[in-house]
RNA sequence: GCUCCCAUCGUCUAGCGGUCCAGGACGGGGCCCUCUCAAGGCUCAAACACGGGUUCGAUUCCCGUUGGGAGCACCA
């Protein structure tokens, strides 16, 4: 069986967006099932547009999904003398000549092409002039002969291809001395011994020219698999500026990387039925194979569906763990501060999971007891908080002051709770339950009410409900 | 415009000639449960783009139409 070696080569030219992640994924996924290796390569020879900053932010993103890389990551603006190198040994081989066309001209002959309505490829004209090293500006170009056929079984889209005369003799280095994306790539990826090509469809029409690049370099091309584009709601190409898909703004909005790369894995994959896969099923299960053709679109519900699986399921240090931040942030602690972890605050932590699709909606629904101080839903407190809840607020507040700090539990709670309904005339729990509710969480949704005093403690408990009935008497 | 690619419920998909009056998941509707919010249980609606072939038989194979997309740089 043939080797496998992929690499995942983003550009840093802002955040990394969901596409590019799930290319990554693809080829960790890859990589990892056949126990191969994974190279990571920084694709910044854009000086103008690549950043220190935007290449941290790829690699923590890659980081945060848990795909891990053996090699790497390498930066294309260190190995420009490879290419420069790559450029004379073509040139001096004959695969590549020199043409001196200049921009103008160039221009000039591609707009009477398309006037007359034919694709504009390089016409030749420099082709066979020999030009050598003096003669004047001139940029270089690979030797692309008409009838070439340039072939290759995508291990996707399967038997692919083009005429040579459809590609034409593309320029390979610029009158700079620079060199352009396809010798770089085709240079690096034979250096850097990658056997699978795996990337997006966009790159599937450069293949034919940089197959025509590796014979040129006396080189057995690898394996290619272009998979199906991440689309938007409008079915285009998700691009960096117009969608807003970057994996850190997921990240910010409470989602787990566990449910951002099940979802994203299984754009444009799937195995049979199956629904959720761990970061260890995918290993075990990813295949090439099961990647079909058509583009897909991201739909944000299916994430939510998602994450609140993830959130339900994943072991309990992990959710605290995964939930600090978000705490942090809603209590109001300055960065490295957060709450201090209680089992009080873990117990409600399990009990908002079922609850709460995302980490700032559990965190949201955690106020009431990470603040001392909490508000009030006027909404809530005009509908529970009335005169008609006070006599039964104030025999409930007398009826808890008697239950012992140590004593406060679910259990005795709801003793507690048994009583003053009996005695109230078997008022229903909900006449009961909802305004101390809303007088000790300010909100009318939250957690059973047993649990929800248990977790707040007696003393917190007894003064917000000595609060309510304070508001209830003033009128307010 | 040219080259190439794609086409099953709203979305992601299963299906690799009969097992399909097309299955799952998300989303949506309804019912049940219920101290609120959720969760959960049950349930309903929802698709093979169209037209030709091939075949005893097409969602599955071929061709065309339509629709959508990608690429056409001295960008990556």
């Amino acid at each position: 069986m043939q080797d496998v070696r992929t690499r995942f080569a983003p550009s840093p030219t802002g955040f990394l967006h969901i596409g590019g992640a799930r290319t990554a994924l693809f080829n960790w996924a890859y990589a990892r099932r056949h126990a191969g290796s994974l190279v990571l390569r920084i694709e910044d020879t854009d000086r103008e547009r690549s950043t220190a900053e935007s290449e941290a932010a790829v690699l923590e993103g890659l980081a945060w999904l848990g795909v891990d890389w053996d090699d790497g990551p390498y930066r294309q603006s260190e190995r420009s003398e490879l290419y420069a190198e790559a450029a004379d040994r073509l040139l001096a081989s004959g695969r590549a000549y020199r043409c001196a066309c200049t921009r103008e001209e160039l221009e000039a002959r591609k707009q009477a092409t398309i006037a007359a309505g034919r694709k504009w490829i390089y016409d030749g004209r420099c082709r066979d002039r020999e030009l050598g090293p003096d003669c004047g500006e001139h940029t270089v170009r690979l030797r692309v002969d008409d009838d070439e056929q340039l072939e290759w079984d995508d291990l996707v889209f399967g038997p692919s291809g083009q005429q040579g005369r459809e590609v034409g003799d593309k320029i390979i280095r610029r009158s700079d001395g620079s060199v352009l994306y396809h010798l770089a790539v085709v240079v690096d990826d034979l250096e850097m011994s990658i056997r699978q090509v795996i990337r997006g469809v966009d790159h599937l029409p450069n293949t034919p020219f940089q197959i025509a690049l590796y014979r040129a370099l006396d080189a057995e091309p690898p394996r290619f698999a272009h998979v199906p584009l991440i689309v938007n709601e409008k079915g285009v190409k998700l691009s960096k500026r117009r969608d807003p898909v970057s994996v850190q703004q997921f990240r910010e909005d409470g989602f787990l990387p566990e449910a951002v790369r099940n979802w994203l894995i299984r754009i444009g994959w799937s195995h049979g039925d199956q629904e959720i896969f761990s970061r260890e099923e995918i290993v075990q299960l990813f295949d090439l194979e099961s990647v079909g053709r058509s583009s897909g679109q991201a739909d944000p519900a299916k994430l939510e569906a998602l994450n609140r699986h993830y959130i339900v399921s994943i072991p309990a240090p992990e959710l605290h763990r995964a939930a600090r931040p978000f705490l942090a942030r809603e209590a109001g602690y300055g960065d490295g501060d957060g709450p201090t972890a209680s089992p009080e605050l873990e117990r409600l932590l399990d009990l908002l999971r079922e609850r709460s699709v995302r980490l700032t909606e559990m965190a949201a629904r955690a106020r009431w007891f990470l603040l001392d101080e909490i508000t009030v839903d006027e909404k809530a407190a005009r509908k529970h908080l009335t005169p008609a809840a006070l006599p039964i607020l104030e025999v409930l507040r007398d009826r808890l002051e008697s239950v012992s700090v140590s004593n406060w539990e679910d259990a005795s709670l709801e003793e507690v709770f048994e009583t003053v309904k009996t005695e109230q005339g078997d008022v229903s729990m909900g006449v009961l339950a909802q305004p101390v509710r809303v007088a000790v969480t300010g909100s009318a949704a939250s957690p059973g009410i047993y649990e929800t005093l248990a977790v707040l403690g007696r003393e917190r408990t007894l003064e917000r409900l000595g609060s309510a009935i304070e508001r209830i008497r003033s009128g307010r």
